[in-house]
DNA sequence: TCTTGACCTCAAGTCGACTTGAAGTCGCAC
DNA sequence: GTGCGACTTCAAGTCGACTTGAGGTCAAGA
């Protein structure tokens, strides 16, 4: 079985060496052992730091992650969970595309300022009501 | 003019009296002089705090919005800025409707491990390359 | 007049996901 | 056998947007 040194699966899975130690601390991945004091790992755990990644996309927290991960054995995700996350998504989908559609408007229109706008303060008046979800957060990861 | 209580601005603009506070410290909004302790303020304050919201969910930092308030005149929101944002929404979105699908699928899917199922593997191997964003946060807002 | 309760200030705490820093240890090339 | 650079540990720091806590003040009702 392929042996991957820490260097190796940070590079492939496009991570910091960092960010596997804080994962492993974590339980979500664990090295196969050592060599010298150099974590070695399994070429398994970069399927299951791809899983860690998706299930960040999909909005799961770490914690979340974690728990379908039973020790031996395939993760247990539960299809209600991804059902109900996919709803979620969903939904959030729905309302950034109204807000895209007012942004994209408003940056059209010809009012001289936005707040004259209609279609910015239907927008606006939405905003009050906390009927808009809270934004889509961009990824730390990009630096 | 009318005057508002802070307690009045904060059930009708749906924040609690600390989040008024913080962001006055922060130069979002400014109160309009006091009632013996405490703040009154001027009733455009609701409207800049749903601009405040809508800026939020579009995903400005409240450094960017406070940036596009100028004292004395209306808000200085950049036709660009505004156009970009919804550029940056509508990568999210598609990224996002492309990940519900997948989850949709997989939990559907009739494969024994979600590991086994075409369409899941699919969506993980993309995963590995940062191909997808990072998730809409939900609004700590709802508690 | 006294009490009450809603506000006030200022500092510190929280949450999640990591990153950073200091000090130490090893494998490997020379 | 020695130097070096990449790893190691552990604690602490960071970021953004607020919240919480302690201790204080004040307007209004009884």
């Amino acid at each position: 079985m392929t042996e991957l040194d820490i260097a190796e699966v940070a590079q492939r899975a496009g991570v910091p060496a960092s960010t596997l130690r804080f994962y492993e601390e974590k339980g979500l991945i664990a090295s196969n052992g050592r060599r010298g004091l150099r974590r070695q790992y399994d070429a398994g755990v970069l399927e299951r730091l791809a899983l860690i990644a998706l299930g960040r996309t999909a909005g799961f927290s770490l914690d979340e992650i974690a728990q379908m991960f039973v020790p031996d054995g395939p993760p247990r995700i539960d299809r209600q969970v991804l059902a109900a996350k996919a709803e979620e998504l969903d939904r959030s989908i729905r309302e950034l595309g109204a807000l895209r559609d007012s942004l994209r408007h408003a940056a059209a229109c010809s009012a001289p300022s936005h707040l004259e706008c209609p279609t910015f303060r239907r927008l606006l008046d939405g905003a009050v009501s906390g009927a808009v979800a809270r934004p889509a957060k961009r990824a730390p990861r990009s630096r």
